[in-house]
DNA sequence: CGGCTTACG
DNA sequence: GCCG
DNA sequence: CGTA
């Protein structure tokens, strides 16, 4: 096991981060070293004295009365799910829409996520007993996408609906067609389960983007990894190369190594870089915890091919890297979700011990469905600093998995002129900070559709 | 042809 | 490497 | 420069 790291976030403290050494749970007295070691500095992030929670300020319900009399949104439930549906629905009052809970013939604009409009109308009349005929006499609901919904709480106004927001009339008259299917550009825009169907041409892909870094070109690095990204979130095994022509990111070198997967299972330039002394030695010594790629490069450059040549090399090397030396099977070793599990109990328990109301959550890779990992991240809050700061820092900090992290920053940046960063989100035209308190509410912000964590591995 | 996340130790 |  |  490497690391168990933990973002502690307390009130008027700036998000720390306590990081357990590695190889500490195997052993017994490792455990004893675990809880003993970053205790301390755990706890002294949480007041002694526990704060009430202030006066939050409930705003009356009548206040809420809607800004839009002739707008009424109804949201659809299926496949929202009841959190997010009640996170949308206060989100819109906040924002001066009137929000039914229950369909009726009040309703003009329906909102749901991830339906077709067919499964949108069998389900309100299997929930209400009431029939809808969209688009049939005047007064009858828009059937809408979520994003016609992110789009209104963005201005703060009902946008006028556009054909781009209709969930199509029938599913037949949408084109079905997979290979143009509109994939969009960000991978924070898409949808990125672990599993997905093209793994032989990500994994060749993810060879070059290392091998590039590897020479110092974070850029093709970065070039590779989006198309690589854009595969994961494909709904479908490619077959020809062809139904990647559309794709973004997928340009002509991509297009050669995805060609030669689909043909002949390997392509010969990967093949190669895998058996390159450089690539080998690289990854070898990269592995290394402290070792970055202008070290191994430089390292490389004076013969050092492998860990054993390392010895020769003497005092060259920092106190970190002869740490990350000495402690370097530890390091590789890999924990299971099982034992992450394990570990979240130990720590929620212990720590609860001493501060009932702490609040605990796994996040990382594990969050996001992954089976095995090398470290394992808790995030560590306290109702204090909630009820004060709110969860953003938090959320923040839980929008993890690296490449969709990194996506989501440059969306908000280049398409919302916002800074996303440890405080939130900064509009740069505007100077002014974002109110926002949860993570589902950073994507409303940025008009984008909700990615949960599963669905992050971009 | 410029740009490619961001912050911290 | 790929996009705007 | 390295880590996340």
């Amino acid at each position: 096991m490497r690391s168990v790291t933990l973002r502690c976030c307390t009130e008027g403290v700036e998000e720390r981060e306590v990081t357990a050494a590695a190889g500490l749970l195997n052993s017994a007295p490792g455990k004893e070293r675990l809880l003993g070691g970053f205790w301390n500095k755990a706890m002294s992030f949480i007041p002694l004295k526990r704060r009430r929670a202030g006066p939050v300020s409930e705003e009356p319900l009548d206040s809420l009365q809607s800004l839009f009399p002739d707008v009424c949104l109804f949201l659809v439930e299926r496949r929202m799910g009841s959190a997010r549906r009640k996170f949308l629905t206060g989100l819109a009052q906040k924002k001066g829409f009137c929000v039914t809970p229950q369909f009726s013939d009040q309703v003009t604009h329906v909102v749901s996520e991830q339906n077709s409009c067919s499964e949108v109308l069998l389900w309100i009349e299997r929930q209400s007993g009431q029939k809808v005929q969209p688009g049939g006499a005047e007064m009858t609901p828009h059937i809408l996408d979520i994003t016609w919904f992110t789009e209104s709480m963005s201005l703060g106004k009902p946008v006028k609906v556009e054909p781009r927001h209709c969930l199509g009339v029938s599913d037949s008259s949408v084109s079905r067609d997979k290979a143009t299917q509109e994939i969009p550009a960000y991978g924070c825009q898409r949808r990125t389960p672990l599993h997905h169907h093209n793994k032989e041409i990500t994994d060749a892909l993810e060879i070059l983007a290392l091998s590039a870094s590897f020479q110092g070109s974070e850029a093709r690095f970065l070039g590779f990894t989006r198309a690589s990204s854009v595969l994961k979130s494909l709904p479908f095994r490619l077959q020809s190369v062809e139904e990647v022509k559309d794709l973004p990111w997928c340009g002509g070198h991509s297009q050669t190594v995805i060609q030669e997967i689909l043909e002949d299972g390997v392509c010969r330039e990967v093949e190669t870089v895998k058996n390159s002394e450089h690539f080998q030695s690289m990854k070898a010594l990269t592995s290394i915890f402290g070792v970055g790629i202008r070290t191994a490069d430089k390292w490389y450059r004076d013969g050092v091919r492998s860990l054993s040549d390392l010895n020769n090399l003497g005092g060259k090397l920092t106190a970190e890297q002869k740490a990350g030396l000495l402690h370097y099977t530890d390091l590789q070793q890999s924990v299971t979700r099982e034992e992450a599990g394990t570990v979240e109990q130990l720590i929620k328990g212990a720590l609860q011990s001493f501060v009932p109301d702490v609040r605990v959550t796994m996040t990382g890779g594990f969050r996001r469905g992954k089976q095995e990992g090398h470290d394992v991240d808790f995030l560590i809050t306290h109702p204090d600093e909630e009820a004060l700061n709110g969860l953003l820092r938090k959320a923040v900090a839980w929008l993890d998995g690296k490449h969709f992290e990194r996506e989501l920053r440059r969306f908000s940046l280049h398409v919302k002129k916002m800074s996303l960063n440890s405080h939130g989100l900064f509009d740069i035209q505007k100077k002014c900070h974002h109110p926002a308190t949860s993570e589902e509410e950073i994507f409303a912000h940025l008009g984008l559709p909700y990615v949960p964590p599963s669905e992050r591995n971009a």
